[in-house]
DNA sequence: CAACTCATGTGAATGGTTCTTACATGAGAA
DNA sequence: TTCTCATGTAAGAACCATTCACATGAGTTG
């Protein structure tokens, strides 16, 4: 296992063989350690071995690489949601709940790319890949919520799915910007982010009139026992 | 105007008189200009016409300036909740929407002090009177987030305030960091942050219990129309 | 196989940044 | 008036981004 790229590799030949990709993975770390600000480019170069002006080859300048960090940040974000959403398997309303815990372990997981995507600074609408591939995933909560959206109990009024779809990336959003990572001087909470997110998405979709009492596994149509709050329910994660 | 403080002023003596005020408006300006990532000190110490020395002087270093910027936004935040919150008058329901947007507007009108709060990456439970000052921020939304949780209807559960509060605050957040600023390489959106965070917030409301239908000032007590929703309104803003 | 080419890496240089240290200044206290 | 000390300056070490002329060698081509 260390006959290629360990750090230190002394017999390196002139050429790298794959400077790009090193550098994103050594830009990565270096992200994840010391935040999106405080990454240098030429620690990045020192990381992959390779001259401070190496990098230079391969991306324009600190900000590209940031930009690709973030572009594979929303791929991978993008296959994450879809995972878990599953085509609103097995019930829309508890795929669209698992959407929302993968969003909060996407950010727990991987915080360098994260904050790559929304706390780096980038501007997304200046790269076309980057905000198309930015749209791509926001398009996995939008088809989910148009789902939701059309399964309206009637009676209620029909909303706009492009609003839910916001409304619940916001929250999401905002679940993970203040409390998400442990790592580092985030607010401390009374309890965890995923609970919190749920309970929200819960309310959120009652407000909207869909039925969301917990049935049970075995008595899926119990009678529904308006007084209770989805804050109550322990969750048996 | 030009007698005190203007770009070059070769009539200062060799002390600045008041450069630590100075320099956090000098910094406030260049965040506000260029993005907290892209403020330096030294750019602040030239536009405040000293030395690049000089600002040691008074913050031990960068980070200590960011830091100071965002206890001050803080406050700001604090008094601007505080006078949009105004004890809940006249109603609960409307001071507590009316919070909202202050929050949002906050988020528009001072992204400097916004970003240094939020997206600077300054550590917050780290520093004692930052946190302290972003804790008294936060209670303004939770005392209003627990008078509305007292008004909970009558056969509804009561939902815990600290919840409700920090949904709030997290849908807030998330709609000003992802939506928030007109400024600079945002995503677009078919309607305004304000409109859409006050949807979401009665949509919440209404999960919880509460009549969030738009009583026209006329007929507080008007007969509820169910299947309308919080978003069809059009807001006479 | 030899020569060529061009993507990729190097070294060195420029100019900007943070932060330190020794020294200068002058406003207010004594 | 003199002294002191907070406040500012000059100079410098260490670091970073970025550029440019130049080196290398993998792959192509005759």
């Amino acid at each position: 296992m260390s006959w290629r790229k360990d750090h230190r590799r002394p017999e390196r030949g002139y050429h790298h063989g794959n400077l790009k990709e090193a550098l994103l993975q050594a830009a990565l770390g270096l992200i994840a350690e010391k935040g999106a600000a405080g990454f240098t480019f030429a620690d990045a170069a020192r990381s992959a071995g390779v001259s401070p002006a190496a990098p230079y080859r391969h991306f324009r300048d600190r900000d590209e690489l940031l930009a690709s960090i973030a572009q594979r940040g929303f791929e991978q974000f993008e296959t994450l949601l879809t995972k878990a959403w599953d085509d609103g398997r097995p019930d829309t309303v508890s795929a669209f709940e698992r959407v929302g815990r993968a969003y909060l372990a996407f950010a727990r997981n991987e915080p360098a790319y994260y904050s790559a995507m929304f706390e780096s600074g980038v501007p997304i609408d200046v790269n076309p890949m980057l905000s198309a591939a930015s749209e791509r995933a926001f398009s996995i909560i939008r088809a989910a919520a148009e789902r939701l959206a059309a399964l309206t109990p009637p009676g209620a009024a029909r909303p706009p799915a492009l609003m839910m779809a916001l409304h619940i990336w916001s929250m999401s959003h905002g679940i993970a910007s203040l409390f998400g990572r442990g790592d580092a001087a985030r607010r401390k909470l009374p309890m965890s982010a995923e609970d919190l997110l749920e309970a929200g998405v819960l309310i959120y979709l009652r407000g909207l009139g869909f039925p969301t009492e917990r049935r049970s596994p075995e008595d899926p149509n119990a009678a529904p026992k308006p007084p209770r709050g989805p804050w109550d329910q322990k969750s048996a994660t």
